[in-house]
DNA sequence: AGCACGCCGACT
DNA sequence: GTCGGCGTGCTC
């Protein structure tokens, strides 16, 4: 038998089947979709059996046999498997990334490499210095990660030893994904038998005899406690246990334990709401999707607060009881205890969780009760995408329109385009939904590609939230310099006065806090990078984001000597300084990346919100979505507009979405909200239509500018990112791929560039791009191919680098 | 990617 | 005469 095997080795050459003889004795266990170990050249690396059969191409007699399976049961279906195929062309990634990035991080292999000696006796015949490493038979378990920490002398001491032969490397394969285990005691012993082990005991041997007791009052035979739980219930020591071990009566064992993040957490069980007529109408359709077994993509448009989390509900709940199972998606960011909570709380135990909070072991955990058939939804962020369910029978989308669905890294999957693969897959429906979709998935319900769903009501007949918009240009007119204007400042005093709440939202993106000279302008950069360099307030310091460089305040400026060096822009630290300036009795929780970095705090201080321990709730993105509070009744924006004015064709929609999102947070129940857009352009469309509530309006003008721009969703798009250390390299290496392209493309195909990036250098490394706008190219993916395969060598040997990115969301 | 093979310069 | 530089090519 042979077995396709795609080895873990991510460049052009090898990004192909290897075959290997199955030696006789894997013949029965081999199944597709496993994870081998086989010796590849010299070296042995991990790979994934793609197919079994008895056919090669190859010479029989050269074939390798596989060393070894690594898995019992294989981690990725056959499904997972045709899915990784089209996702490598789609997104011209090499195979093993894709198949990697289907795993939970756990499972992926680490290679590293152990140094030990040759043989004991041989000690002396190393340096000195080196002989501590290795006596009473001690190794090097992680020789790279040694070499990084070593000082030089030792480093060349030790490579010379190996070259001698005195060490040896053994290169090593591993992966984590081992299963938490815990210390268990139990007896084999009935309770008489204890009793009487108890009376044998001097009478000094208190605490044996406390214990013994514990036992037979409160375990039955062979049943097990874990340890930890044992010293603290029947108050005894450690060593107490082990005496009892020594004599006999106890045994103590390790026992693989099941990890659950939310252990401990219990979860109100809630029932199926009664539909509104709008939403009924939208449920409808996608029950009888399900009924027929039918794939369809629907797009649920319902407003913020028109209660789709409920659809998705009783849709999973439709799909489960026919025996099926379901994905959620939700954003990173907003996987949020509370959406959590709602499907933990109508689905139990039912539900795996695959959160971006948990560590690897948990989520691998979780991942497994998927795989074993434990659960039948699973609620995560983007990879959850690749649950490993044989009989899905829904997915679900939540907030559509979020740019985290689309990965950044190899393999730029969008996961939107994998869920319809998969629904194409298993004829079950796929839910988009969101407020504010996407142009390209609106304008696909409109072709009728997708099945277009509407609620334009709030549950319960709750209003819209009154948008007004403050211009900010006023404000400044009639000297207000501050951030806040007087309408926002009356409004936030008047809420403190009815015991309301008040959310307020700050746009970071494109706005941060840098230093300049106001005398002569001069701003701070950095050095690698062009781009200004951002002020730290908790260690007093300048850092570029890009790079991480790292400076410190000048105090004068380095250019002409004055000391009228300052901060501009806005942080979050800084809004609640301002507002503590001029409401010092007002509790202010502020929420942003240094608040929330420990985990489980993002979920405490949306809690201490929840329980009216602040008056003020400050953020930035991560408070835009769900949050559902009733006693919110004002949502003010701080600077509506500034990413409006970012070089990305999509700031347009991102700031309606954005805008959409926040002012959805208030007045969500019985007290009416009031939202406060404080801009710049409050004639800007993507801020009108926000006050009006108008999806619609926005989508035309939208559209209309797309179309003249010769953007989505008229046009698909492709940017060819080339970057290199020399700058005139760039240049010629991109205007050669810009050739090539405008030779083998159809000539309806517009091709820009050599242009530079947004950010023309980062890391000392030069940026250039190339964008391709296509409505059909059947040649695409054989042409960027051949740019790839052109470059391989190069991109080898020195520091060249050329990504391709389809369908790109960051322009930058 | 790693690693071996292989063909030209400065050293015991 | 040999050690070692890194260009080239292969990995079932």
């Amino acid at each position: 038998m042979i077995a396709k095997v795609i080895v873990d080795v991510a460049v052009n050459q090898t990004d192909r089947v290897f075959d290997y003889l199955v030696p006789a004795e894997f013949e029965d266990a081999i199944v597709p979709g496993m994870r081998v170990n086989v010796s590849f050249g010299p070296r042995k690396v991990q790979g994934f059996v793609l197919a079994t059969d008895d056919h090669t191409d190859y010479d029989r007699g050269k074939l390798k046999p596989l060393a070894e399976l690594i898995d019992l049961y294989p981690p990725l279906t056959e499904e997972l498997l045709e899915l990784s195929k089209w996702i490598k062309d789609d997104t011209l990634s090499f195979h093993i990334s894709v198949l990697k990035s289907m795993l939970p991080a756990a499972m992926r292999a680490k290679y590293q490499k152990k140094l030990s000696l040759k043989s004991p006796e041989i000690l002396n015949e190393l340096p000195l210095s080196l002989q501590q490493f290795f006596k009473d038979d001690k190794e090097i378990e992680n020789w790279d990660e040694w070499r990084k920490q070593a000082n030089d002398e030792d480093k060349k001491q030790m490579m010379k030893a190996v070259k001698d032969g005195v060490l040896s490397v053994t290169p090593l394969v591993m992966t984590n994904e081992t299963k938490k285990k815990q210390m268990v005691v139990f007896t084999e012993k009935t309770s008489q038998e204890l009793a009487q082990a108890s009376e044998t005991l001097t009478a000094r041997a208190e605490k044996q005899k406390k214990l013994l007791a514990y036992f037979s009052e409160n375990l039955a035979t062979h049943e097990k406690i874990p340890l930890v739980q044992l010293l603290d219930r029947a108050g005894v020591s450690r060593q107490t246990v082990q005496e009892m071990v020594k004599k006999g009566l106890l045994i103590k064992a390790e026992q693989v334990v099941d990890r659950d993040p939310y252990e401990g957490r219990t979860f109100e069980q809630s029932q199926p709401l009664t539909l509104m007529d709008e939403q009924q109408q939208a449920l409808d359709p996608i029950l009888s999707s399900l009924l027929e077994e039918r794939h369809e993509t629907f797009l649920l448009r319902g407003v913020t607060g028109s209660g789709k989390t409920e659809i998705y509900l009783q849709a999973i709940d439709y799909a489960l009881k026919k025996g099926k199972e379901a994905i959620v998606l939700v954003p990173e960011i907003s996987l949020t205890p509370q959406m959590v909570t709602r499907f933990k709380g109508r689905f139990g135990s039912r539900v795996a969780v695959l959160h971006s909070a948990l560590s690897k072991g948990e989520k691998y955990d979780e991942w497994l009760k998927i795989r074993e058939g434990k659960v039948d939804v699973a609620v995560g962020a983007r990879s959850a995408i690749f649950a490993p369910f044989e009989n899905l029978g829904i997915v679900i989308i939540d907030e559509e329109h979020e740019t985290s669905y689309k990965q950044e890294e190899v393999p730029r999957y969008h996961a939107r385009q994998v869920a319809i693969k998969r629904g194409q897959f298993y004829n079950c429906p796929v839910i988009l939904g969101s407020a504010t979709p996407s142009l390209e998935s609106y304008a696909r319900a409109q072709k009728g590609v997708y099945h277009l769903l509407t609620m334009e009501k709030r549950v319960n007949d709750v209003q819209m939230p009154q948008v007004s918009l403050v211009d900010m240009r006023e404000e400044l007119r009639n000297g207000n310099r501050s951030m806040f204007s007087n309408q926002l400042l009356s409004a936030i005093q008047d809420r403190k006065d009815k015991q309301e709440q008040t959310v307020l939202f700050l746009n970071r993106r494109g706005y941060s806090t840098f230093i300049m000279c106001r005398d002569c302008g001069y701003v701070a950069e950095c050095p690698h990078c062009d781009i200004s360099l951002t002020y730290h307030r908790s260690n007093q310091s300048l850092q570029c984001h890009y790079c991480g460089h790292i400076e410190t305040i000048p105090s004068i400026c380095p250019e002409c000597s004055s000391d009228s060096i300052r901060f501009f822009g806005t942080g979050t630290q800084k809004v609640e300084e301002e507002i503590l300036k001029i409401f010092p009795e007002i509790r202010v929780i502020r929420m942003d990346v240094d608040t929330t970095r420990r985990k489980g705090s993002h979920e405490k201080l949306l809690q201490q919100f929840g329980e009216g321990k602040g008056d003020i709730l400050l953020g930035t993105q991560m408070i835009a979505k769900g949050l559902d509070f009733p006693n919110i009744t004002l949502v003010g924006v701080l600077a509506a507009d500034s990413m409006l004015h970012l070089p990305d064709f999509r700031s347009s929609e991102r700031t309606f979405q954005l805008l959409t999102q926040v002012s959805g947070r208030a007045g969500r129940h019985e007290k009416t909200g009031e939202v406060l857009v404080q801009t710049y352009t409050p004639d800007h469309y993507s801020i009108m239509d926000v006050k009006s509530h108008d999806y619609l309006s926005f989508f035309d003008k939208e559209m209309n500018i797309r179309k003249q721009g010769g953007y989505p969703p008229y046009y698909f798009l492709v940017i060819i990112h080339v970057s290199d250390e020399q700058l005139d390299r760039v240049v010629s290496v991109t205007e050669k791929i810009t050739g090539f392209l405008k030779n083998h493309l159809s000539t309806e195909t517009m091709i820009y560039g050599p242009v530079a990036s947004a950010i023309p250098r980062i890391k000392d490394r030069y940026r250039y791009q190339c964008m391709i706008k296509y409505k059909v190219e059947p040649k695409l993916t054989e042409t960027l191919q051949e740019v790839i395969k052109t470059y391989q060598g190069e991109m080898a040997r020195t520091g060249l680098a050329i990504t391709i990115d389809t369908n790109p969301y960051m322009m930058l």
